[in-house]
DNA sequence: CGGGCGATTGACTTTCGTCAACGCGTGTGG
DNA sequence: CCACACGCGTTGACGAAAGTCAATCGCCCG
């Protein structure tokens, strides 16, 4: 944890104009009229910056905002009342954090920043009083909570049916597949987080992550270089994932 | 699939009152006011038996639905382009089906009948624009998501974390508490599922979920009849679970 | 009563975890 | 500027857990 500072993260008042913003077509808000993109930004309450290492918020803390990131990377960390852990996601650019926290009013993860980071921090109040008032708000919040029961779905499919070489292969996937999507390179990516933060999101140990690695490149699939990863051949990554029965 | 009708399921348009309701507090709605109880009514567009074996929706459908389980037992299979299908879930009374259907228009997993069972239908049209006036309702299905996103982490908790005997445990526990909560006995059970089904949603093959009831039932901690369960030492089952480091 | 699906059990194989040693790289302090 | 330390990553040897294949059993339903 970072000691720069008494309060965990920067804050800024300034208002944002989410209208102009460059993340608009990958922001998890994006697909908004003009007139209602104007109501929107007075959402952002704030922006906050998080360092590498800190935390956004904490399991157990009252919910009261959710965020979209606007440049960094975090990992969430969901904890069992006995104190198991586990990595639940990795979230990049235009994506949302928090939404876990609104069945309790109180977080249920750790979200922490693997690089730092700057959010938009939505009041959730103001979101479900707009969202009463803006009917394509409305809809978009419930798409975006639907899509992370999908994703979590597709998560939940990975961990309980495939084998840990078909693991590594779908996340070094999805990962160079977002991306992509945010205009970075499609075949090579720089991971942000460790062996053993992916292995405990893919349900592996850390060495086997690393032995998994290092078959991939023995295999001329991919090149791994400590964090650097290139694809070298993206159809046999693919094809190790497909379904063999 | 039931050969017995044209229609895969019954239809009645009977209307209900939920205000009456046997299901009040159980049901995923109950904590709403009688004013906005008798709107919600008109919520309920239809309520639809569904048999055995039959599915109330399937992957790929027109979504256009949310469901409430009256009575009965489902469960919901995820199912990955490449053809790889997992049981994502084991539903009863008072719960809801169909939030995955909402990002895509389009349901995203199929809802199977492992019991005859009755559900009311909530047209989704009718809950947004109803939502939308009724703040409480609003709320209440953001909550309602967000239950699902919560309860999704645990199970990816569970199947990234921990072995065969802890994950069939926590099923059991889980399953029993749910039961209790809906006014059934907290120690015995009946399966409506079969052993592959179990393994499907544990990540774990049938033979291992039933060795894994046989060492249970060696080691004096349920009893094992098929399908009928008996909890015989509740406490050594929580033991099982607990987080040993 | 017989057929068939589901459940159990055994023998063997495979996969992954565990424990341990070592290597690499970066950042810091002498 | 170099040396060292520490965190992270890799690799090997071994063991434990779960998967696979196969035989058998038993219950339920026609």
């Amino acid at each position: 944890m970072s000691e720069r500072m008494d309060t965990r993260t920067h804050l800024s008042k300034v208002k944002v104009a989410c209208s102009k913003c460059n993340l608009r077509s990958s922001c998890i808000l994006y697909d908004m009229n003009d007139a209602d993109m104007l109501r929107i930004e007075e959402l952002v309450s704030a922006q906050r910056k998080v360092f590498r290492g800190d935390s956004l918020f904490q399991t157990g803390e009252k919910f009261k905002a959710l965020y979209v990131i606007r440049s960094g990377f975090f990992k969430t960390t969901f904890t069992s009342p006995d104190g198991r852990e586990q990595v639940m996601g990795f979230q990049m650019a235009g994506e949302m954090l928090g939404l876990d926290g609104i069945v309790n009013d109180v977080y249920s993860c750790d979200a922490i920043a693997l690089e730092d980071a700057e959010v938009c921090e939505l009041n959730f109040d103001q979101i479900e009083e707009l969202s009463h008032q803006l009917i394509g708000l409305q809809r978009r919040v419930l798409k975006i909570l639907s899509l992370e029961i999908f994703n979590d779905h597709s998560v939940m499919l990975l961990l309980g049916s495939m084998r840990a070489e078909e693991r590594l292969a779908t996340f070094l996937l999805s990962l160079v597949q977002r991306l992509h999507a945010r205009g970075f390179s499609p075949t090579a990516l720089v991971l942000r987080m460790t062996r053993e933060e992916i292995g405990s999101y893919l349900g592996m140990k850390l060495e086997t992550v690393s032995r998994t690695f290092s078959k991939l490149s023995e295999d001329g699939i991919v090149e791994v270089k400590q964090r650097h990863v290139r694809i070298l051949n993206p159809e046999a990554l693919k094809q190790l994932i497909t379904f063999k029965s």
